[in-house]
DNA sequence: GGATGGTTTGACCGGATGGTCAGTTCTGGA
DNA sequence: TCCAGAACTGACCATCCGGTCAAACCATCC
C-alpha cells in the first residue's frame, strides 16, 4: 500500500514488479505462480511476501499503474491542434507503447480476456469518461469538416486494436512476416499512417452505404 | 484421438469441449482447472478423464479445430472477384466470427499471449503460407491499380486486429459504449466498411510520406 | 435372469501452490 | 562497537490440482 521508504525497498519492489510483469503478462493471473516470479526476480518466495502482502497485491500494483500510462497518449490529444496530425501522433505514440512496453500491453489484454474483473471500475469510469471527452473533440472536428465523419468511439477502438495487435500478437506477426524482417514496427507505422490518413481525409462525399444484407 | 463412437460419447465429448472452451478462453491453459471444466460441464472430474486423456488433450482438441475455422474466411478470398468487394466480404465474415464465436477468438488470443507454444508450428506453416498466398493476390490487385498500394501482410493484420478486437476486448467495448447500446456489432460493421473502403480506394496518388522522426 | 461391456464415481495420491512463522542475517546510525 | 530495526530464509502448513483406480452403475443382448 504505502510507497517504498528505503533504498532496498525501492530496489526490491521494482525487481519484483518487473519479474511479476514478465510472468503475469504471459501466464495471466491464475496461471502465474509466486515461485515463478520469485525465480525471475532472483529472490526467495517469502521475501516477495515481505514486500507485497499477497500475489493479488502484486498484480494489483501492476494494474493500478497501467491504466494511467496506457491512456496518457489519448489524454494528450489536443483539441486545438491539427486534427489529422493529432490523430496520427496519437497512433504513433500508441504504437511506440506497443513496441517498447509489449508486456504491459499483454498484461492488459490478459485482464480483458478474463472479463476485466479487477479493473472493471476503472474501465467503466476513468477510461469511459476520457473516451467520451475525446469523442466530443472528434465530433467537433467532424462537424467542422476537418476530418471525415465516422463513429468517434469506434475510431478510437480502431487505434487501440491496430496498435496493440503488434504487441499482443507479436509472435504471430513475426512468424507470418518471416524471420527475415526482424522488426515489424517501422512498416507497421507506415501502414497505419496511410490507413488513418485515408480514413480521416475530409472533403469527399459520404462513402456509399451498402445494404447490410449479411445481417 | 479417435472420433467418438456411441451417442453418449458423442454427446459427452461435445459437452466437455463446450465447457472447456468456456473456461480455457477466459482463464488460459494454466489458469483453468479440470474441476472448473467439470463443474461447467455438469460431469465429474474422473468422467472428463474417461473421455480425454488429460487436461492437455482437451486443450489440444479445442485448438486443433480452431485454426481451420479461423482461416476459412481468408481462404475464401477469391482472386477472380472484385477486389474491394472481396476484402469487405472478408472483413464482414471475420466480424461475424467475432460476434458469433467470441470464446474461440479469446482462446486463440490467450494462446498468442502465451507465445503460441502449442500452435507455433501451425502459425509458422499453414497460416504463414496462406497469408503469403493471399498477399500475392492482393499485390496483383495493387499492380493492376484496382486497390491502393499498401503492405499486403499488414493489411491482413489490420483485418484481424480490427475484427478480433470486438471479441477479445468485448468487456471494454461494451463498457465504453455504455449499457444503452446493447450490440456494438452493427455500428462496428458500418465503421469497418467505411475504413476499408477508404483505405483501399484506388486512383488517388500515393499519400504523403511523412518523415519518421518519432523513430 | 445373467453376462457383457460401456459409463460413472468416491476415495485417494503425489506434487504444486499461496501463505505463515520463528528465527537468522544484515545494515545503518549513535 | 553495539544495537534496533530492517531484510531475509528454511521449514512448514492447508489447500488445490492433475491424475489414478477399484468398484459400482447401467444398458443391452442372450
Amino acid at each position: 500500500m504505502t510507497r517504498p521508504k528505503t533504498r532496498i525497498q525501492q530496489r526490491n519492489s521494482e525487481t519484483i514488479l518487473e519479474a511479476a510483469l514478465e510472468v503475469f503478462s504471459q501466464q495471466g493471473f491464475r496461471g502465474a505462480t509466486l515461485d515463478q516470479i520469485a525465480e525471475v526476480a532472483g529472490l526467495s518466495k517469502p521475501n516477495l511476501l515481505y514486500y507485497f502482502a499477497s500475489k493479488e497485491a502484486i498484480h494489483e500494483a501492476l494494474l493500478s499503474g497501467l491504466l494511467v500510462t496506457w491512456l496518457d497518449p489519448l489524454r494528450a490529444l489536443d483539441p486545438d491542434g491539427d486534427p489529422v496530425s493529432e490523430l496520427l501522433a496519437y497512433v504513433r505514440r500508441k504504437l511506440e507503447l506497443s513496441r517498447d512496453f509489449p508486456r504491459e500491453s499483454r498484461l492488459f489484454a490478459n485482464e480483458m480476456l478474463q472479463g476485466a474483473p479487477r479493473i472493471r471500475d476503472a474501465i467503466e469510469g476513468e477510461l469511459r469518461d476520457l473516451v467520451q471527452e475525446k469523442s466530443a473533440v472528434l465530433l467537433g472536428w467532424m462537424d467542422q469538416g476537418r476530418i471525415a465523419r465516422v463513429h468517434p468511439v469506434h475510431l478510437i477502438f480502431s487505434v487501440w486494436a491496430l496498435t496493440q495487435h503488434y504487441a499482443d500478437f507479436d509472435v504471430q506477426v513475426r512468424a507470418v512476416l518471416g524471420e527475415g524482417e526482424a522488426d515489424p514496427f517501422p512498416e507497421a507505422e507506415r501502414f497505419l499512417e496511410v490507413l488513418f490518413t485515408r480514413l480521416l481525409e475530409p472533403g469527399r462525399g459520404l462513402p456509399t452505404v451498402r445494404h447490410p444484407d449479411a445481417h
